[in-house]
RNA sequence: GGGCGAAUAGCUCAGCGGUUCAGAGCGCCUGCCUUACACGCAGGAUGUCGGGGGUUCGAAUCCCUCUUCGCCCACCA
């Protein structure tokens, strides 16, 4: 029978709801992450997936450590992405937000929000997430907004938030300013264009090039590098600007590269950043125009040719040039590679616009922050994020938080009459001052400054709460590497500079998950893998497997959108793998299993005293793996306990006991088992790992595994003689299965086997296992220090102890022969280039002594091999 | 322009100084319905570990370089 998960999963997840298993333990050492809050528009999508799993995997471990887990989920308003969603929903029945006016508008979006702002959050459940849903929080939230609010204003009274006249950009599209870390590069194969400027004493031209030559209307004058001896002559000189005649001076500027172009730059202040500052050097009182409106039209201005206005600037461009190679005046056009940034809400190309907006003052919250890095108060993981974070923590400038937007957080500045300003907690009826009207900042604030505040705001900063008290700081945080700058750097400065503490201990960055191609998958692309219908189709804990278990730490994870069966084959496998074990092995358990505690030691077989010192090696290592964050380690260890140790050969091993009066030393150690692999895999497959637990003998309905006591290495059971010898048990069993295989003895028939142990090492290891060898290798006899004749295998197992197999019967001696001495010439030859090594005088004077006697025990022990090879050839008659 | 990462079996990836380190899963080949599992069992095949140098007694593993992909950052218009 085949595992469905489900009809399972759902019934699984309201079972924890229902035990309020996902809050918090009452009196137990914190252990918190705050979920990176989704869009409030958000569907949920396979990087969502990626990074809540690894949340998930990461909480349900320490919970079951016996922490008090708190994982506090919500959602982010997003102004910019949802402002658009509902702006295109009016542009669908032919409106715009002004025609509705701001408080209608809001109140739409309101609507929108509350009906399905929770959606995402209803599809996290789905793939197990066990946040704490009592803690909900959105970032729109009265409390949250007046953790916003303090913020603000006590960075007004500390003088970090100031009115700053300059370039910024600017989105036509979304029509608001963007900080710089949301205007993203995009590379792009664009023209330079080279432009005659008439000088205005007629005596020629000289050539500009230029990008974008429509802001040329704009252009305030041109400069050169004053080491540019080219255009020594220029200075002072003045040109008309093509085709709208403006007459504009010449200066210098060290600012200007002297290999670009023809070396003169035009200067554009109120749409180029840059020409901005040179404007201020060389022109500090000339009035700096802008030529676009906020869409991204060109100015009805007098400095624009009337036949422009009102053309979008793309449009402009083109026929600019085109009237530019009609005057005369454009003497060539260069394919020119070069970043051009656009919004990355709507991915529009921005346009710098001179504005005033509210900046924050970034050098004395970054700094703080990157001490306290390099003192190692956090890490990031994986480490090689290092550089490029200090990197950006070093050189960021200030922060412009304005949004010319309705949806969010509106500024609490006021301005009265009089022009006094200040930010107020409340909304103040008149001026403070001088008791004026007032007037309140018509902008919203940027989506991050109210997310920065994430890690305190959520627990109720800056009332001193219990939880905030209890949860902050907190442990992990689990994000893409692209909101690093965006996202988490100002959560380590809100949290430093406002809580005097780090947010959190360690920022786990996953990697992106991308399609065979390795391009990320969008939406536009078609290319995603949608979690949900994974879900459908195979389970929660299949989808979750491949993602954890797919991928090591921080690495990308690339899915075959195009094959969802092979892509996810591996989690539906073994989840069915585990299902299966779960119905034999609860298939053979009675109603009371002794406690292993309680079972006689001595009672303990070679298989029992094997698979207990695996399980604790297997507790070891995922334990180890997951508190480093290696979370594929942990999951692929445990898939080889349940998988390749307990059920291939344990099981196995054990068959013929559960019969027999040993049964209840088996029952014991196989419940003892499968409890402790069910635990281990919960925080990875927490749905079949609860369906099968449940059903465990002596468990209560209460009892949860989601809650359950993580499992412990038992001292007593690490065995490493065990190991050892149960290895030797296992590879003549290989052995034996290999020689039937390749001379095609057919399943039915069975063989006898010789089993020699040489140097009179263990014989009683294959003695007690007797039954086993001859139920796994399909034997009808098995002796053990025989003479060794006839022909088989043979193989020597470490330490010098050897073991021949001898099969008789069945066997071909002219077939056994070509495969002996094909075996002999290997051995030669591997015996040769290791004797070439133990002969060489370097390697054994350099190479460290272990190494050097390990290589000559192993020379020795394949000698042995050889003789009795060599022995064995012979006595079967062998040329 | 600066920085980072990746390149290992047909595919997706582990391994990151010591020949049992050349591995896993999926796929492939050959047998099997062996008292849980054909989403399975048993047995196999497959790789000059991207190219070229170097360090070392010894390199997939460290250094340099090249090539190809990807990412991040960036005020040469």
């Amino acid at each position: 029978m085949a595992y469905d998960p489900r009809p399972v999963e759902p019934v699984i997840y309201k079972r924890w709801l229902d035990a309020g298993v996902f809050q918090p333990r009452p009196d137990a050492e914190p252990y918190v992450i705050v979920i990176p809050p989704p869009n409030v528009t958000a569907e949920l999508h396979v990087g969502h997936a990626l990074n809540n799993v690894v949340q998930d995997v990461l909480i349900r471990f320490e919970r079951m450590r016996g922490r008090a887990a708190e994982w506090l989920p919500g959602t982010d308003h997003a102004g910019i992405a949802t402002q658009n969603v509902i702006e295109k929903q009016l542009a669908a029945e032919g409106n715009t937000r002004f025609d509705l006016g701001r408080e209608a508008f809001v109140a739409r979006v309101w609507e929108f929000v509350r009906r399905t702002g929770n959606t995402i959050l209803e599809q996290l459940k789905t793939i197990g997430c066990s946040c704490d849903w009592s803690r909900t929080r959105f970032t729109l939230d009265p409390a949250y907004s007046r953790s916003v609010r303090e913020v603000f204003v006590r960075l007004w009274d500390e003088g970090l938030i100031y009115r700053g006249h300059r370039v910024i950009h600017w989105c036509p599209h979304c029509l608001t300013a963007l900080s710089d870390e949301e205007a993203e590069h995009h590379e792009t194969q664009g023209n330079l264009y080279h432009i005659k400027y008439p000088l205005d004493d007629g005596s020629g031209f000289v050539t500009v090039a230029t990008t974008r030559p429509e802001t040329m209307f704009g252009d305030i004058g041109l400069v050169f590098n004053p080491k540019d001896k080219r255009h020594a002559s220029l200075k002072g000189k003045r040109v008309k600007i093509p085709l709208s005649g403006v007459v504009i001076p010449i200066a210098t500027d060290d600012a200007v590269e002297l290999g670009f172009g023809t070396g003169l730059l035009k200067v554009t202040p109120a749409h180029d950043a840059n020409d901005f500052e040179i404007a201020n050097r060389a022109w500090p009182k000339e009035e700096k125009q802008l030529i676009m409106t906020e869409d991204g039209r060109m100015e009805k201005s007098p400095r624009v040719p009337a036949d422009l206005q009102g053309l979008d600037r793309f449009d402009a461009r083109k026929r600019i040039v085109k009237q530019l190679e009609k005057d005369g005046l454009l003497v060539k056009t260069e394919q020119h590679q070069h970043a051009v940034r656009k919004c990355y809400r709507c991915d529009t190309v921005v346009e710098p616009r001179l504005s005033d907006q509210w900046f924050v003052k970034m050098k004395p919250l970054a700094e703080p922050v990157l001490a306290a890095y390099h003192k190692g108060e956090y890490d990031l993981v994986p480490e090689r994020w290092r550089a490029s974070y200090e990197n950006w923590m070093k050189g960021m400038r200030d922060w412009n938080i304005s949004r010319q937007l309705w949806w969010g957080h509106r500024i609490p500045v006021f301005t009265c009459a009089n022009g006094h300003q200040w930010a107020d907690r409340e909304d103040p009826q008149a001026c403070r001052t001088c008791g004026a009207q007032v007037e309140q900042d018509p902008d919203v604030l940027d989506t991050w400054f109210s997310s920065w505040l994430w890690p305190f705001a959520t627990f109720g900063w800056p009332e001193q709460t219990p939880d905030l008290q209890r949860f902050y700081p907190g442990h992990t945080l689990v994000t893409a590497p692209e909101i690093l700058f965006l996202w988490v750097s100002r959560m380590l400065m809100s949290g430093y500079h406002f809580m005097g503490k780090r947010p959190f201990r360690t920022v786990y960055l996953t990697g992106t998950v991308r399609d065979t191609q390795h391009r990320k998958m969008s939406k536009s692309l078609g290319n995603g893998v949608d979690p949900r219908a994974v879900v459908k189709l195979y389970g929660a804990d299949a989808l979750r497997w491949t993602l954890i278990a797919g991928s090591s730490i921080g690495a990308d994870v690339i899915l075959d959108p195009n094959d969802l069966d092979t892509t996810f084959a591996p989690g539906r496998n073994f989840a069915n793998k585990l299902w299966n074990i779960g119905q034999f092995v609860l298939g053979q358990l009675p109603k009371q299993v002794q406690a292993l505690e309680a079972v006689d030691r001595r009672q303990l077989t070679l298989a029992d005293r094997w698979i207990l010192a695996r399980a604790s090696n297997a507790i070891a290592g995922a334990t180890a793996h997951l508190e480093n964050f290696k979370l594929d380690e942990a999951a692929k260890r445990c898939f080889e306990f349940a998988w390749n140790e307990l059920a291939d050969w344990y099981v196995e091993a054990v068959k013929p006991r559960l019969s027999s009066s040993s049964a209840s030393t088996v029952h014991a150690v196989l419940l003892y088992c499968f409890d402790a692999v069910l635990r281990l895999l919960h925080p990875v497959v927490p749905f079949i790992t609860e369906e099968l637990w449940q059903k465990l003998p002596g468990r209560t309905s209460e009892e949860l595994i989601a809650t359950a006591e993580w499992p412990t290495v038992l001292q007593q059971f690490m065995d490493s003689d065990a190991d050892v010898q149960f290895e030797r048990v296992k590879k003549s069993i290989e052995l034996i299965r290999s020689i039937r295989a390749e001379y095609r003895v057919a399943p039915k028939t069975r063989l006898k086997a010789t089993i020699v142990a040489r140097g009179g090492d263990r014989v009683e290891t294959f003695e007690g296992e007797r039954e086993t060898i001859m139920r796994l290798a399909q034997l009808e006899s098995l002796s053990l220090n025989g003479i060794q004749q006839g022909v088989g295998a043979h193989a020597v197992f470490g330490e010098g102890s050897e073991v021949v197999v001898a099969l008789e019967g069945a066997v071909d001696v002219k077939l056994e022969c070509e495969r002996l001495s094909g075996e002999l010439t290997r051995l030669e030859k591997q015996l040769g280039s290791l004797a070439a090594r133990l002969t060489n005088e370097s390697f054994v004077s350099r190479a460290p002594q272990e190494v050097v006697a390990k290589e000559r025990e192993k020379e020795k022990a394949w000698r042995d091999q050889r003789d009795v090879l060599a022995g064995k050839l012979k006595s079967l008659g062998c040329s």
